[in-house]
RNA sequence: GCCGGUAUAGCUCAGCUGGUAGAGCACCUGAUUUGUAAUCAGGGGGUCGGGGGUUCAAGUCCCUCUGCCGGCACCA
């Protein structure tokens, strides 16, 4: 007999050999029905899977997370399978599960095309109908390369060769005539796929991962437990496009781009205001945590570089210039660090100096291959909102602390409130003595517990120079993006030979903690863009306000009213043109604009402004006075905010 | 850099199997003075991404370069 311990905590007996499905069954039929797979002891089993011994079962569903993903997996399978049917000359590698689906790699001479995807998904839709069972097997490894080759599939002969270790046994999954090497668990039938899955796009993917190996065909789907759950799905793609930062930024007018002058951006007014606004908020915050500011030079000789050890590393992606009749070569800078050595190394540091926060908004260029362009994402143009911190070992707890704590703000002021930060410890190459990185990591493992957010152990991937914690936010669709960093160096002061006093009157070597927190100023307004859907908040918009006119009689008073507007400090605009106001509050709703000030010839008589809000059909008539110290109000940076409190 | 796709007016796009360009919006001009998401009428605007080829004839077919898009690789 077998003792089954359920989720519930209740505990049910089944014969020897009993299966998952025996469990669903002996619950409810509906149950039975809905099964998937079961989780034993934790471990995912395929239904019919016999229990060896007495085992916690849960019945896995399309509701769970873990039922999801099986759907996605058998998808893969039948897509692969769909394609080998219908294109007996490709041969298959891996289809994992990804977010949102799956991809399955292909190899075959002839390219895919989207237009092949109709007739895949109707064969995908077939094999689900057709119901074959889905049976697992143990092979032995010899067997299962013999088998593999003699079938032409070279490349699972060799996931196989490389993965499995000797003499352990292997399990392939078979669905028909169709069988394909595979961890499990998968579904007891093709049958049980729901059809609610769509292949998405078409890519090119490396053979492993690897740049030197041959590209394969990698076709992308998407899978759902429901039809409903697809759609919703397609919506939100449909959403997330909406809020391209490309098409806003053209939309309203905040930037562009063009072909010469490939990763760099063209910011117009409204843009700029907007990255004016958000750096003299920074910059406020920088003063407010004791940084000072500095500004370092763009072009420095190439030697420089070599010395700083970047020239070596990364000339491929170095900016370079040259002087006719000059022999020198001078390297546009990819990265402030070794300039702000330069800084802190003229004149003599004493360990009073320490913590010493240099901050630059730094114009980095580096030459990012054609294919990462990606509007103001990837750019090859950029500026960071960087700093090194200097200071001794025994201040990187401290420093770090106080760092996480300005980032949060940071994130919250701007409309980020779900961080997750990720630890990154000790890699196998690196320098500096391990009592030296013990105190590091336990300074940034501290000061990451100590911010309450999310912290995900990222274990050897830290830099060769040290730890790092990075900073990711989601947006408001939910996705994620890596911004902030903090990153302790013991390398590079070594390297440029920086030094401080120490109260010994000896000379010390002091640790660099490289930091930023928006990471560059282009990718975070994208983000920006994106999150906000152009709809910035008040003290972010580029205008706030719009003094509309309903007729011409209004225009002295609209001058007027905006005048008094800007007074208190609003970025204020003036539409007179000789337009229906519908056309106006049309026009600028489209732009995005916080707040329109309709004025007629009532408004001007009574010396008020009717107030219409961005995504809301209602009207506040205020009197002007009280209208422009309220909108002040609104428009006031969180950070000043509270300092008024 | 690699694979695939794509390039027509400022924007979004149409232009079938080759017969020398079209719509809506935007723009300009005029009329209209309007009360909260598009007033009406008229007008201007494209060497169809660059170069080469096939053809009597190329936006349309072929080659090539470049940009862009989707991925992959890269991201100090």
């Amino acid at each position: 007999m077998i003792n089954v311990t359920l989720p519930d905590g209740s505990k049910r007996q089944y014969e020897d050999g009993a299966s998952p499905a025996d469990v669903a069954k002996s619950i409810s039929n509906s149950l039975a029905k809905a099964a998937l797979a079961a989780k034993v002891n934790g471990e995912m089993y395929d239904l019919n899977r016999p229990l060896e011994h007495d085992a916690d079962v849960a019945i896995v569903t399309a509701k769970d997370q873990d039922g999801l993903e099986l759907i996605r997996h058998d998808a893969a399978h039948v897509l692969a399978q769909a394609v080998q049917e219908l294109y007996p000359d490709t041969q298959v590698t891996i289809g994992p599960v990804i977010d949102d689906g799956f991809y399955y790699d292909f190899a075959r001479e002839v390219p895919f095309s989207t237009e092949d995807f109709e007739r895949i998904e109707k064969k995908m839709e077939e094999i689900v109908d057709k119901d074959y069972p889905i049976i697992r097997e143990v092979w032995s490894k010899d067997e299962a390369i013999e088998t593999f080759k003699k079938i032409g599939e070279d490349y699972k002969a060799q996931i196989i060769d490389d993965i499995i270790p000797p003499g352990d046994p292997i399990t392939v999954y078979k669905q028909g005539d169709w069988f394909d090497l595979c961890r499990g668990p998968h579904l007891p039938s093709t049958g049980k796929l729901p059809k609610a899955f769509k292949l998405m796009k078409l890519a090119g993917a490396y053979w492993r991962g690897d740049h030197r190996n041959e590209m394969l065909q990698r076709m992308y789907g998407t899978a759902w437990a429901n039809e409903k759950d697809l759609k919703a799905h397609l919506l939100r793609i449909e959403e997330a496009e909406k809020r391209d930062h490309r098409k806003l930024g053209r939309e309203l007018e905040l930037f562009h781009l063009q072909d010469e002058a490939q990763g760099q951006v063209f910011w117009h007014h409204k843009g700029w205001t907007l990255y004016r606004v958000l750096q003299d908020y920074m910059r406020r915050q920088q003063i407010e945590n004791g940084y000072r500011e500095i500004r370092t030079p763009e072009l420095m000789d190439r030697t420089f570089w070599e010395r700083s050890g970047h020239w070596d590393k990364y000339r491929e992606n170095m900016f370079i210039s040259s002087i006719d009749e000059e022999e020198k070569v001078l390297a546009v800078k990819p990265m402030n660090c070794p300039c702000h050595v330069q800084v802190f190394n003229h004149g003599q540091k004493s360990y009073r100096d320490l913590p010493l926060r240099l901050a630059e908004f730094g114009s980095c260029h580096r030459y990012e291959p054609h294919g990462a362009l990606h509007g103001l994402m990837r750019v090859r143009a950029f500026t960071q909102d960087d700093a090194h911190i200097f200071c001794r070992e025994d201040q990187i707890t401290d420093e770090v602390k106080a760092f996480c704590d300005m980032l949060r703000t940071v994130y919250s002021d701007l409309g980020f409130d779900d961080v997750v930060v990720k630890f990154s410890d000790r890699p196998e190459v690196r320098v500096g003595s391990d009592e030296v990185w013990d105190r590091a990591e336990n300074a940034l493992r501290t000061a990451a517990d100590a911010t309450g957010l999310e912290v995900i152990h990222n274990p050897g991937d830290g830099a060769f120079y040290g730890p790092k914690l990075d900073f990711i936010l989601r947006d408001a669709i939910g996705r994620e993006w890596q911004t902030g960093t903090i990153q302790a160096d013991f390398n590079l002061p070594e390297r440029l030979d920086a030094s401080y006093v120490g109260e010994d009157g000896e000379k010390h070597r002091p640790v660099m903690l490289h930091r930023a927190i928006l990471g560059s100023f282009e990718r975070f307004l994208g983000i920006l863009i994106e999150n906000y859907s152009g709809a910035f908040p008040m003290w972010l918009a580029p205008t706030q306000v719009v003094v509309a006119t309903i007729t011409s009689e209004a225009d002295e008073y609209a001058k007027k009213a905006v005048e008094r507007l800007r007074a208190a400090g609003l970025r204020a605009e003036i539409d007179t043109r000789n337009e229906k106001i519908n056309y106006k509050v049309r026009e600028h709703s489209l732009q995005k604009v916080p707040v329109i000030a309709v004025v007629g010839q009532r408004e001007a008589e009574e010396t008020t402004v009717a107030l219409r809000r961005f995504g809301s059909k209602g009207q506040e008539v205020l009197g002007l006075e009280e209208a422009a110290g309220k909108l002040s109000d609104e428009a006031t940076p969180p950070d000043m905010a509270r300092a008024r409190r």
